[in-house]
This record gives structure tokens, sequence and C-alpha cells, in this order.
RNA sequence: GGGGGUGUAGCUCAGUUGGUUAGAGCGCCAGCCUGUCACGUUGGAGGCCGCGGGUUCGAGUCCCGUCACCCUCGCCA
């Protein structure tokens, strides 16, 4: 835009004064610029306008940061004035990516007859899973609504109801603490299909992920997705929502530990645990004793008692502060087993399975990132599926449903839910991108005999299942078609394919780690009237802030 | 709840073994320049060193506590 002279007096009086942030509205012709003042490196840089007439909407004050800035001020500066971090170009392509995603998702299930219904904010609370948001009843003090973790059981309803195809962008809360990658509120993608396999609700949203990777990210994903079973997840990646990016796979060793006279090994394996290892290609050289020290604390942090780091030698001899325990030929198995050539890490955990799955794969996940094992341009999906039907509850000491408890059984596991339910496997599939979980769904169980057997099993008895459930059950008894679904993580999908590492990004107003909004101040204090009104009496309330942010010593 | 990191000018940061008046870049204000766009140039203003306490002749710096933000474990069916 150019004011000169010609522009008029009032024009370039006008011009003079203007300051960043202004808003504006300039009338003029556009014509190319004139020689030598022709810029390249601007989109428009080719043209501009000449001013005929400058009106000014609106004075800025000096903004607290300057949106086009190239320093990024701290994020709690961005939180708390987001309309300004709003303005720069990188959150805005982040939340045009993000409506260009629904869009893409909500026109895929249109155009696969699902239909989008919404599902209540008020609800009611139901126990297992994560902490609920409460609201409390005005008309019947001491009642509460709880905020939905999820649509679940809305969905199954509409199921019952014979709205075959469900779909909807649900917003859900959970009161757990925070993570670079969680909010207190998200959105989900909330997907549920009656007649149908895990193969179907699988398929659909293959065809999603290709169609979105295509239109978004240019990239071309080859269908379907790979498949793998929580079980071989778990041995050759030590975790649920494995990365694929990279190798570093987990090699078991157990038989070839159980054979050595090492005692860290043998323990292991007489207290039936296993011993598995990871080989770090070439990489013996390039860590140091400190290196190698920081790698066994993350074992250790991991819940290991140690890590055995071996580099391997020339003529299959192994070095390392236990490798003179490794006789008898032990050594060469070891190599053989693993892979080995000379100058390759070798790191072994000798502990039970959770354990070394656990430190195995926070050491794979830091070296892979560390390493620069993959580039940050991929995009890996894939589907783990088959996982078990219940976990230990550490509380109670007894089964806990590691989905939620409608989750069906394998048909073919359905006996071991009385003689084996630690082997009983779930019709449940989780989708994993780049190591993250981006969604998860099951196969409900429509079956009541196998429905009662479960909540048996997780210590729910019919009186409390038909306090809490009742009116499920009653739909589930009322005619209930094969049903299953899907939910998928929005937040979370947009910050992957915008490679972002933080889910705040892709949220116009995200909550801070505790869960407050330095925006607007949320969660603030209430009038005594509304408390009363609520029936409710704060026991402990909160201590004055002074204006510095410093409490009052107690 | 546990572990780690950060907190100094409006913003991004530097600040030595504790030692005179706490600095830089950007921004802001005033002037000059007036077609190259992160303009240039001259000058200027701007500091509860997050907050509270302690040690010391003396604390941005050391100690204790506390608050906020970030990462993480637990947690998140």
């Amino acid at each position: 835009m150019v004011v000169g002279p010609e522009s008029g007096e009032a024009n370039l009086a006008a011009a003079k004064k203007v300051r960043p942030e202004w808003v504006l509205q300039v009338t003029g012709r556009i014509s190319p610029r004139p020689e030598g003042t022709v810029n390249a490196k601007l989109p428009t840089g080719g043209i501009e306008l000449a001013c005929e007439q400058l009106v000014v909407f609106s004075e800025a004050e000096t903004p607290v940061f300057q949106p086009g800035a190239v320093e990024l001020p701290g994020e709690e500066v961005r939180l708390a004035h987001r309309w300004l971090d709003l303005r720069r170009q990188a959150m805005q392509d982040n939340l045009m990516l993000r409506h260009r995603m629904v869009k893409l998702m909500r026109d895929h299930f249109d155009e696969a007859g699902f239909i989008e219904v919404e599902t209540p904010m008020l609800g009611r609370s139901t126990p297992e899973g994560a902490r609920d948001f409460l609201v409390p009843s005005r008309l019947d003090h001491g009642s509460f609504f709880a905020l939905p973790q999820s649509p679940q059981l809305y969905k199954q309803l509409l199921m019952m109801a014979g709205f075959d195809r469900y779909v909807q962008v649900a917003k859900c809360f959970r009161d757990e603490d925070l993570r670079a990658d969680r909010q207190p509120e998200f959105t989900q993608l909330d997907v549920e299909m009656s007649f149908v396999e895990a193969d179907d609700v699988m398929g659909v949203i293959d065809s999603l992920v290709q169609k979105t990777a295509r239109e978004v990210l240019g990239l071309e994903i080859p269908l379907p997705l790979p498949r793998l079973s929580w079980d071989e997840a778990m041995e050759r990646f030590g975790h649920d929502a494995p990365d694929q990016r990279f190798g570093l796979e987990i090699t078991d060793c157990t038989d070839i530990a159980a054979d050595s006279e090492f005692r860290v090994f043998r323990g292991a394996v007489e207290a039936g645990g296993r011993v598995r290892g990871i080989r770090v290609a070439e990489a013996a050289s390039r860590f140091s004793r400190k290196d190698l020290d920081t790698l066994t604390q993350m074992a250790v942090d991991a819940g290991a008692k140690g890590l055995v780091w071996l580099k391997v030698e020339e003529g299959s001899s192994l070095a390392g502060p236990v490798a003179k325990n490794l006789t008898g030929g032990i050594d060469a198995r070891l190599i053989e087993r693993l892979g080995g050539t000379a100058g390759d890490l070798l790191l072994l955990v000798a502990d039970s399975f959770e354990v070394s799955c656990k430190a195995l794969h926070t050491l794979r996940k830091h070296l892979g990132a560390t390493l620069e094992l993959y580039d940050p341009k991929t995009l890996h999906c894939s589907w783990v599926v088959d996982f078990p039907m219940f976990a230990h509850d550490a509380e109670t000491g007894g089964w806990a449903a590691m989905h939620h408890p409608f989750t069906a059984p394998r048909p073919q596991d359905i006996p071991l839910l009385e003689s084996d339910p630690a082997a009983c496997r779930a019709v449940a599939y989780d989708l994993v991108i780049n190591g993250s979980e981006a969604g998860g769904g099951t196969i409900r169980i429509h079956d009541s005999g196998v429905q009662q057997k479960v909540f048996e099993l997780i210590g729910l008895s019919p009186e409390v299942a038909r306090e809490q459930f009742g009116f499920l059950l009653d739909a589930l008894a009322s005619g209930a078609p094969p049903h299953g679904g899907i939910a998928l993580g929005i937040d979370r999908w947009v910050m992957l394919f915008a490679r972002l590492d933080n889910i705040r990004d892709v949220i116009a107003f995200p909550k801070t780690q505790r869960a407050s909004d330095l925006l607007t101040g949320a969660p603030g204090e209430v009038d005594a009237k509304q408390l009363e009104e609520l029936g409710i009496r704060v026991v402990t309330p909160p201590a004055a802030v002074a204006p510095g942010g410093t409490a009052p010593s107690p």
C-alpha cells in the first residue's frame, strides 16, 4: 500500500499516524510495482495499492507482543493474550487445518450414511474411568450432574433406537492431570455402528485416514493400515501404542539367559521374568560411559533394577561391565539372537515382563528421537487389536475392565471368562499414529449373559450394575443389534497432522497444566448467593491471593 | 501427590567467585530520513530481578518457604 502526495494531504496525514495492529480500510487502485521496487520475498511483492482513501476503523494500543515478531513469546503470555496469539500466522494455519480436518471427517461420514446426533452435556456420573467434572443441581441439593467423559452410553442407546450409523463431533471432559497431549476438555469424533464387526469399523477409519493424509499432507497411505495384536505390540515394542517409524525392536533372550551363570539373568528367569533386549546399530562408539549411565538411569526410573549394556566387538565378543559373566558361549548366542555385528550396542533388561516392556519402551523412544532414526515428516498409522479384556486393579486387587465394561470378548474367548480371564482378549482396536494413541474402540456386548459375567468379574454386583447402568441394561434387553464403534481424538489428530508436539497449539482457547484459563481467569470464585442456591458450602475456602501472586503465609 | 526445568524492562534474553549506578536486541516515546519493506539513523523513557523470609557489612546471585508456567511419573475404563 502506497500513500504519497498524490493520495491527498488528509490521507497522508492519517497514514503518518498509523501504528501496528490498527484496523484500516484503504481504497485505491492496484497496479504492478514500478521497476526496482518489486519484492519477491512477499506474496504480494509484485503489486501495490495506491491509496485514494484511508479510513481508520480502529486504533490499537501497543500490543503486549507483536504477532508478527520473529521471537515467540512464552506460552504464559500467549495464553493470557490469546486473541493476539491467534493473530499469528502459525495459529491461523493450525485452526484452519483443524477446520479442514473436521470438515473432511463430517463429509466422510455423511457420505457413508452416518447422521450426527447430539448427546447431553449434563449427564449422570458413572463409576470407573476418569474423574468426573461435576455440576451441582439447584433443584435437588446434594445431587450432581457429570459432564460426559465420552458419549459412550448415549451412542449405544442410539443403536438400540435404530440409528445404525451415528457420528458426533463431541466435547468430552475428564478431570485428570494434564500432559502436553491432554486437555481436561477435548473433542472426539465419536462413531457407532450397528450390525458390524471390528473390520467394518476399522475399514471406515482406514479410508478416513487415507483421505485426510492425502488432502491435508499430500501423503499417500496404503490400505489397509497394518494391524498387530496387543501381545505382538508388547513383545516387539513394549508398548500398546508403539512408534513404528523406526526399528529398534525388542528381542527375547530369556532362553539364552536361563542357560547363563550370570546371576542377574538367572535371577530374573527363575522369578518368572524375562530377559529382553534391543540392538542399537553402530552405536557402541557413539555412547560414552556417561551416556550409558544416563540410559541406565532411564531404565531404573522406568522400574528396572538396572540395564545391561554390551558393546559388540570383533570376533563375536562382548565388552561391558558384565561381559565377563557371559561365559560358556552365552555372549556369542546373545550376539546372534540380537543380530549384532561389531560396533553395535546391545541393551538388555532382565525383569518381569511388564517392567521389561516399560524400560525397553522408554529406551526405544528416547533412542529413536535422539539418534534421529526417523524422518519427522513421516506419518505411520496402524492398528493395535485384541487387547486383554481385563487388567489387574491395583486398588481392589481384582479385575478391572481394560476399556469399558461393555466391551465384547472375542467369541472364541468367551469360555475363558470362566477359566482364565487374564487370557481373554477383547474385540478392541486402537488407532496408533506415530506412537500416539489417536483413537480407540470396541465391539460391544449385546448378550445379557456375557454382560452379566463381565460385571461379575470386575466386581460389579447386579444391584450396583442396575443402579448405575439400569437404563442401558433395559435397552440391551429390548432388542439390541450387534454394534460397536470408535472414538478419535480430534485434537490429537490435528496435532499429529500439523506435526506439532503440543495439543494447546491446535485449540483456540486451551487450559494450562493446572486446568486454569489464563485468559478469562477460570475457574473463579462465585457469589455466596450462587452457592446457597445450590446448597453448597465450601469446606476449604481458597486462600486469598494477593495481586503479586503470593499466597499469605498460613 | 512425586521428579525435573523456568521465572530479570512491554516481549525475547544476558548477568562472572555475592561487591559501585542491573545490561542487550525487539517494541515504546521524540527528532531526522522518505520507495524496499524485520527500513535506516540520532536521542530518550522504561526494572518489587515472581512473592515472602533468612544468611551476610553487602543478595538478581547463597539458603528455606511459597506462587505461576512448562516437561514428566502416578493418573487418564
